[in-house]
Order: C-alpha cells, then sequence, then structure tokens
DNA sequence: CACGTATGTATCGTACAGCGATACGAGCGC
DNA sequence: GCGCTCGTATCGCTGTACGATACATACGTG
C-alpha cells in the first residue's frame, strides 16, 4: 500500500484561516470540532471573560458557529460564565491538562529526577518541550520568591532567546537552526534580549561546546537562567531542563560554575 | 423529508451517554464537537498512551467517530502520536490550560498571596477550587521533598475526606452538606481516611467552630493538610488555600497553631 | 505458512446535523 | 423616545459528518 511519494490523488486539501493557508491532511476532517477549538483558543489571544461576539470576531468564525460551539462547551464544562455573564475558559481544561502531564513517559520520568534537582540546588527548576518557535514549559518547581507566571505550567517562550530553546537549538544542525531563526519574530522581551542573529548563532555554538546554554536577563529582568537539552532515542533534543536564579544572589559566572554540572546531569539521565 | 422517527424534536431534549442520562439544554448542542471531547476524556480514564480502539471503547463512540475526531484533534495539536504509534493528549491543552488559569481573575488575585504564603510558611501552599465532589488544585507551590502528584495542577481530590473540600463543607448549609457527602462515594485512600459520615459530619462542625478544617494521612500517608475556605460576594465557598506539611516534622497539633492563623488570613484576603 | 485476530486506514451513499442569515427582546447611553 | 449592541432563538436548505464496511498490515499461534 502506500505509495507514498504521492499523496497527490487524495486529501491534503486546503483551508484558509484568517490569512494562513492550512494544510488539513484529509476530509476525515471535522470542521465543526475545529470551530470550536478556534473558539476556546480566542482566549489564548486575550486573557480575560469575553462576550459571545468578540469571541466569533477572535475565532473568526460567525456568531451563529460561536453560539453553538459556546453552548456546547458551556455545557461541558469547558467554558464558564464569568460573575459578569462573559465567557471564560472552564476548569475542564485543567482535567485535560492534567491528563497530558500524567499520560506522557518523558514528564513522568522528568518528574523525580526534576524533584532531586530541585533539592540539590534550591534554586527554581523547569522543564520545557521543544515545539519548534517556542518552548512550553511543562513542569515548575518554584523557589521561595517567584513572580505569577513564573508558577505556571502551559506557558510558552520563544525558542530564540531562551536558554533553554538554546540548549536545544544546539543540537540541532545549522539549516535547522536557521530555519527556526528566520521564522522566529525575535521581538526583545527585556533591554538584554539577545535579537541578533549572529549574536544568537554565537550562543548556541558556546552551548554546543560547554553542553549547556544559560541566559541572563533575556525574558525577565534580575534573572539568569541555565539549561541542558533531552535527547530522544533519534538524537533530536525534545525538551530541556532548566535552572533559573536571581542576579541578586549569584553572578553570572558562579551560576554557570555551579549549577551547570547538575542541570547536565539531569538531562542526561532523561536523555534517551 | 423529516421522518418523525422516534427523536422528539422539541427543546432539552435528553441524550444518553453510557447508562447516565444527561439533559442537554438545547438544540445548540454539537454532537460531534461532544464526541470529540469524549475522546480526549477517555485519557482521564486511561492516562497512557491508546489505540484508536481503545479511546473508541473507552469514549463511547463508534471507530469511525472515533478516527475523524482522532484525526482532527491531531491536526490541532490535542493529541499526538505516542512512540509506538498509539494517540496520546497533545501539548495544546497545557496552552488552554494556562489560558484558563490567565484569564480566571480568581486565580489571578491568588497568586501573589499564595507566594507569599509559600515564603511565609515554608511549607507546601496549594489552592484549589470547589467543583462538586471534588476539589480541583489550581495552584501549588512546592516546598522541598515532593511526590510527583504533589506538584501537578489539574489533579482532582474528594470534597469529603480533603481538608481543602471539609473547609468549603464548613461553609455550606447543613442541607447541601449533606446531599453532597451522600452522592460522595467515600472510598478511603488511605487507612486513615474517615468515610464514616457521623465522624465526617464531627469534622465539619470542628471546621465552622474554628474557621479552618485539617486532615492528618487522609489522602496521603505522612501528610498534613490545613485548609481555610475562599468565599465568594453571595458567601458560597468557592475554593480554599492549604498548607502542607509533614507529620516527620510537625505534630498535629504544632502544625495547627502555628498555620492555621496564616492560612485563614490568606483565604480571608482573597474572600468577596 | 496459512490462519485468525488484532490493528489503523480508506471508501461511499445517504440522512440529518449543523449551517448562516435573520429576527427578536433586553439593556444601555444619549 | 431612538439607535446601538448585546445574547438568544428560529428556520429551511445543504453539504458535513455519519456508520458500515472493505482493505492493508502486523502480529502471534498452532
Amino acid at each position: 500500500m502506500m505509495n507514498d511519494t504521492a499523496s497527490d490523488m487524495r486529501a491534503g486539501s486546503l483551508r484558509t484561516r484568517g490569512d494562513q493557508l492550512v494544510e488539513v491532511d484529509d476530509r476525515l476532517f471535522l470542521q465543526s470540532v475545529a470551530r470550536a477549538l478556534y473558539v476556546l483558543e480566542a482566549f489564548g489571544r486575550d486573557a480575560k471573560p469575553m462576550s459571545l461576539s468578540e469571541i466569533a470576531a477572535s475565532a473568526q468564525v460567525t456568531k451563529s458557529a460561536a453560539q453553538r460551539a459556546a453552548q456546547t462547551l458551556l455545557s461541558l464544562g469547558y467554558l464558564e460564565r464569568s460573575p459578569d455573564g462573559g465567557l471564560m475558559p472552564g476548569r475542564r481544561l485543567l482535567d485535560r491538562a492534567f491528563d497530558y502531564l500524567r499520560s506522557n513517559p518523558l514528564i513522568e520520568r522528568a518528574t523525580p529526577i526534576l524533584i532531586e534537582l530541585r533539592k540539590n540546588s534550591g534554586e527554581r527548576v523547569d522543564f520545557s518541550l521543544f515545539d519548534d518557535l517556542t518552548i512550553l514549559y511543562a513542569i515548575r518547581l518554584q523557589s521561595k520568591r517567584e513572580t505569577f507566571f513564573a508558577t505556571l505550567a502551559g506557558r510558552r517562550i520563544p525558542t530564540f532567546c531562551s536558554s533553554g530553546g538554546r540548549a536545544i537549538l544546539a543540537h540541532l544542525d545549522d539549516s535547522a537552526v536557521d530555519d527556526i531563526l528566520r521564522r522566529s519574530e525575535r521581538r526583545p522581551l527585556t533591554p538584554k534580549t539577545i535579537v541578533d542573529l549572529d549574536q544568537i548563532w554565537e550562543k548556541v555554538r558556546e552551548a554546543r561546546q560547554e553542553g549547556y546554554a544559560y541566559a541572563a536577563e533575556e525574558s525577565l529582568v534580575g534573572e539568569i537562567v541555565l539549561s541542558a537539552a533531552v535527547i530522544n532515542d533519534k538524537q533530536q533534543p525534545v525538551a530541556a531542563v532548566h535552572i533559573a536564579g536571581s542576579l541578586s544572589e549569584w553572578t553570572v559566572e558562579d551560576f554557570r560554575k555551579r549549577f551547570a554540572p547538575l542541570a547536565i546531569e539531569a538531562a542526561r539521565a532523561l536523555s534517551y
């Protein structure tokens, strides 16, 4: 079967979504399901309770479609009414995320190792998944002082300017790195964010040599993060282990010297 | 057309799902969306990569429906292929949960207060939402030593045997408490779990008097948890603040004396 | 090595679920 | 009062999504 060279004869229709063209594998695709998910995703753009009309506009579906999807999601707990009558994401979403974390063998394996790392380092420890232009925090073990966003799994930050992202890039070949960097928007998150292509490349090369990456104040002022990549059985980087500290307690050099071996060790234990 | 077979043509129809009867509000309900969500929920029952057939069986949809839903969810990132070819929840679910946490005003308000509480107590601090028979962990701030599940938001535990649940019950009137206790399965989680109705009532009454609840080793051996309820503007309990410690470091009495005021104070700050 | 039984994948004709436009009523500001 | 926007409800048509079924593949197993 599967004369795969040509997927030509069948499937692969193109659908438009906003101004993007999205290649859709087959006609098993359920449009109403997609519309409902677009409705949920509207809150990713605007994290506040929204009216039906706002949702319809943001999700780029008709008001009717939004209405039907919202009713359905509401009755299943994936949307909730906010006190003022608007709509907001429902707590059922937490259950699904929980399922994700529980079902994922890598994360299951990672948790005890990260807990150990947290204990040994005394600093914040994170575990993030590589997802093209962004890395996605999956496990977060805080230290004492933290800010709101530092506690939330599900947060994404750009690959190009995070230590985790660059630790991962260091394990890709040049063309793949180039591809990612080119497609990244490279908007600075702090005044110290490195956005220059050559400078990023320099950091990636350094990470290749050292076996880990670090970033000082590139995504949060006053914060230093050091990361090592986790490699799968095909030698591809899939995730990263982070240790994050405060520059009010550490110099960059001391931090690197102290924690690089720990991060590398933890990442290695998770690889393969 | 429109053959008059069976299905009543009017609103508020009843649909069967397994052996449960689910009242569906209107005919704005999108069945295909529901089916897709049932597919995702299958992983809540069995947190491991599953085959399409397993999913179909667990979600109680036909294989065809499961196939279509899976394809759709796959292409949108809400399902992923596991290394062995099976299906597992996709990382996009984390994004949605993140949206939930970010969009929810209560949680936004709670985070800094909990961080402060974590700092002052030095113990693990959790924030859970009341959801009928269960409470749902939304924020978790670990202490040093932790186990896997203690780190995961999205976890649910029974209302009846958790300190948070009983702190919440203490703010409901008797009939509501009774209703919840009766509908709860009351399966013990540890040998120390209190399952006897009268004893639970005793704990609830104690919580009413003290303004907080506690549970020693009822959901995890060696763990003591103390909680205070958060009240909304209609005087209904909606959430709870927990402080959790180890019995290897504290006696029950010392723990209560030391942390009850902190938990109560934090919960009060979040109320209204 | 044919066999049975899993699996995932693909096809197909038809029914009916879901479509979008539109109408309706409530609430707000002017 | 008017004019706007909100959420909600209605309706007839149509094309989406339905379930059964067929097909390819990968297993063990006797």
